[in-house]
DNA sequence: GAGCACTGC
């Protein structure tokens, strides 16, 4: 809307206001007009009491900066602390600015995680007086909650964004994108930020907001500078926290897992009542650790219940269920008697606490200062998990979650001087860490050219790109220039990992399309198998009965199934010692990846006879692991991966009858030795026929793999001609 | 004879 525009009166809120000239007057008077501008609806009492406590949030005071910094630029760098208030009054202010409604346009908000998207959504919702899902929405995978042609204000995950990114480079839909929560460097936020400083360049209607921590602000600044040397302007505003008291230790620690018990218990004998917050690596050493403290804080309690008060140690890390995480808000355990020492509250967590999960109460974090990241190894191809030391950034994220309601404590278990001089200042971004060839294929199609000179935050490894590349080429995603293909367009409309796209598109030539669905949907989703540490063998034993002796994938088809067939028992996936969390995600994931299918015309097919079914299923495998094979070297069980002749065992949790020569793993874990995990039979002649390129031969390193693909190659060579009964040829060129 | 840091589409 503009001055003179006739259908407006006085009397509305809005009445003269200019896109992206507003004044942070203009604004207030709006904010405190009896009439909702947006749905001209009366504002309602509990509008006006949110409306309060929103002034006193420390970014409301710089309005009037804010609203000048963003009508005088196209792009800004904002840092805001914690409990500043800009995750929810900064998408406000944009809005009230750029009015995108009176456009067709919206304003996006992307956060790295689900839980924040529809959370801040449902806040900004309440605040702006509005119905969630109307004016104010959010997107997020499986649930879109906006309407179009009503929502202007949509908070969505970073990788939404990305999503809608492939199929219009331009981001037409929007007025302005805000990327919040940018330090933390996800690998979709990382793309987003190379795509947009592109897309300012084209699109000059277009605003940027980049917030982020105030460590990364200059690199940002610098960044997205324009005309080369003048950095990106910056808003800043101060957080409102408590102040955290940081301790460290004289000397290093040998073993930080004692250390941090002890120190737990220090503080539990020592300090002032207070929950407290101690980081560990994983699933396992936060068990035990739990097991310990207990054990140690009963000893304390019995030996002296007059000054030790009780004390609960709760876990937290990702794959626990639900129910069991919901335990870290219960409050602490209460005094024996009524005049006794009162109780504490420990909880024990990997890293979901550092940025995940916020838990109110905490004054007292134990911090060892190691953490698992995840690290790609370009030469070999695999991503692993590694505990390592944190970063800088990481010490300071886990110090301030002790000072959220009140002064907190924080002990690290490492010497200043190490603080100092080892950690590094940020953690290495996901870009640098990863294997690439999803983003790769993303950035095609979101129409970059040259991956090699795009112009990332940190560029990745060269090699790592050209990983990506050939991975990409040997399954025609990319054309031997390195152009995408019409199929490789396809793979990337699929949320998957790039080979498992192929294999589903391929799989109706093979006429186990449905079951392929299935096992994509399987393979993406956390480990169905459950596992308790007092009933391992029966948990086996239950996983033995489905099984299917010729490969792990078919045995997650089979458990599919029959988790589908006995949907209306409720105690099923209990009694067969099955995660029914993750069946009813894969469910889920089935569904939006059959969504896809139907978009691009893929039959959905399968063979009624079981046994040539799982033939087929094994044949269409290869047409898209076949760079995942290892053949079996040796008597005593071992394999060799092909090509880069790794070393490798069946991991234990492999479920086939034999050792087959040929077989196709989907991942390689390296924990106490180098494993294939999930490993199905396959034959020779399938890989020479599905991946002629790939196995041609004359480029193979020498070795048993290379004589025994030769061996089938003049067997394969020989028969040919009199042999038709091959696999059902293409009908259909994409 | 072992594990599953955390996100996201």
């Amino acid at each position: 809307m503009s001055k003179g525009n006739g259908s407006l009166n006085a009397k509305e809120p809005l009445y003269g206001f200019l896109p992206r000239k507003v004044t942070a007057v203009q604004a207030q008077s709006a904010l405190e007009h009896d009439i909702n501008p947006f749905t001209k609806q009366p504002h309602s009492a509990q509008y006006k009491k949110i409306l309060e406590a929103r002034k006193k949030l420390p970014v409301y005071a710089q309005m009037t900066d804010f609203f000048k910094m963003f009508t005088d630029n196209q792009v800004i760098v904002m840092v805001g602390e914690t409990g500043s208030g800009k995750t929810t009054q900064i998408p406000q202010f944009v809005a009230y600015s750029d009015l995108p409604h009176t456009r067709g346009k919206m304003v996006a908000c992307t956060q790295p995680r689900r839980v924040a998207a529809m959370s801040v959504a449902k806040r900004v919702a309440d605040e702006m007086d509005v119905q969630l899902g109307r004016q104010v929405g959010y997107s997020i995978r499986f649930e879109d909650m906006t309407e179009p042609g009503t929502t202007f204000l949509k908070y969505m995950t970073d990788g939404m964004l990305l999503r809608e990114a492939m199929n219009d480079p331009d981001l037409s839909r929007y007025s302005t994108i805000i990327l919040d929560e940018a330090h933390e460097r996800t690998l979709a936020t990382d793309i987003l930020m190379g795509l947009l400083k592109a897309l300012v360049q084209r699109r000059s209607d277009l605003k940027l907001i980049v917030m982020s921590a105030t460590l990364d602000a200059l690199k940002f600044q610098k960044y997205f500078g324009i005309r080369g040397n003048e950095p990106a302007p910056l808003f800043k505003v101060p957080g409102r926290t408590h102040p955290v008291e940081v301790f460290y230790t004289q000397e290093p620690e040998p073993d930080y897992v004692e250390a941090a018990i002890r120190t737990v218990l220090m503080i539990h004998r020592a300090e002032d009542p207070g929950d407290i917050l101690l980081f560990l690596t994983g699933e396992e050493e936060i068990e035990d650790a739990c097991k310990k403290i207990k054990l140690e804080a009963d000893d304390l309690v019995n030996q002296d219940p007059d000054s030790v008060g009780p004390l609960v140690c709760v876990p937290l890390y990702s794959s626990l269920p639900p129910a069991q995480q919901q335990r870290i808000f219960d409050p602490p355990p209460s005094p024996r008697s009524g005049s006794g020492p009162p109780g504490r509250k420990v909880v024990v967590s990997t890293n979901i606490a550092e940025t995940s999960l916020t838990i109110d109460g905490i004054v007292y974090v134990v911090d060892p200062g190691f953490s698992k990241q995840k690290v790609y190894n370009p030469r070999i191809r695999v991503e692993s998990l590694l505990v390592s030391p944190i970063s800088k950034a990481s010490a300071q994220q886990r110090a301030g979650r002790a000072g959220r309601t009140r002064p907190g404590k924080c002990f690290r278990l490492y010497t200043e001087k190490d603080f100092m001089k080892e950690l590094e200042e940020q953690t290495h971004p996901e870009i640098l860490r990863s294997n690439l060839a999803n983003t790769v294929l993303e950035l095609m199609k979101a129409g970059v050219k040259d991956l090699v000179r795009f112009d990332y935050v940190d560029a990745p490894a060269p090699e790592t790109l050209m990983r990506a590349l050939e991975l990409l080429n040997y399954i025609a995603a990319l054309d031997d220039e390195g152009n995408i293909t019409a199929l490789g367009s396809i793979i990337a409309e699929f949320p998957l990992d790039p080979q498992l796209a192929k294999m589903l598109i391929v799989s109706p030539e093979f006429k186990c399309s449905n079951e392929i669905l299935t096992l994509t949907a399987m393979l993406s989703v956390p480990n169905v198998f459950v596992r308790p540490n007092n009933q391992r063998k029966e948990a086996d034993a239950a996983k033995a009965l489905l099984s299917i002796p010729e490969g792990d994938h078919l045995t997650l088809i089979n458990i599919y199934n029959s988790y589908k067939q006995n949907e209306w028992d409720k105690n099923w996936t209990w009694t067969n010692y099955l995660s029914a969390r993750a069946l009813m995600q894969a469910d889920n994931v089935r569904e939006q990846l059959k969504r896809t299918m139907e978009r691009y015309e893929i039959d959905l097919v399968t063979i009624q006879d079981p046994k040539k079914l799982y033939l087929a299923v094994r044949q269409a495998l290869c047409n898209g692991f076949f760079m995942q094979v290892a053949h079996k070297e040796g008597e005593k069980g071992g394999y060799m991966t092909l090509k880069d002749n790794q070393v490798v065992n069946l991991h234990p949790s492999c479920g086939m009858e034999t050792q087959p020569e040929w077989v196709i793993f989907n991942e390689f874990v390296l924990t106490t030795r180098p494993y294939i995990r999930t490993v199905t039979e396959v034959r020779a002649e399938w890989l020479l026929e599905y991946a002629p390129s790939y196995f041609d031969l004359k480029s193979f390193p020498d070795g048993e793999a290379k004589r025994a693909l030769q061996r089938a190659y003049n067997k394969k060579a020989g028969k040919r001609g009199n042999d038709d009964s091959g696999p059902i040829k293409k009908k259909k060129k994409i």
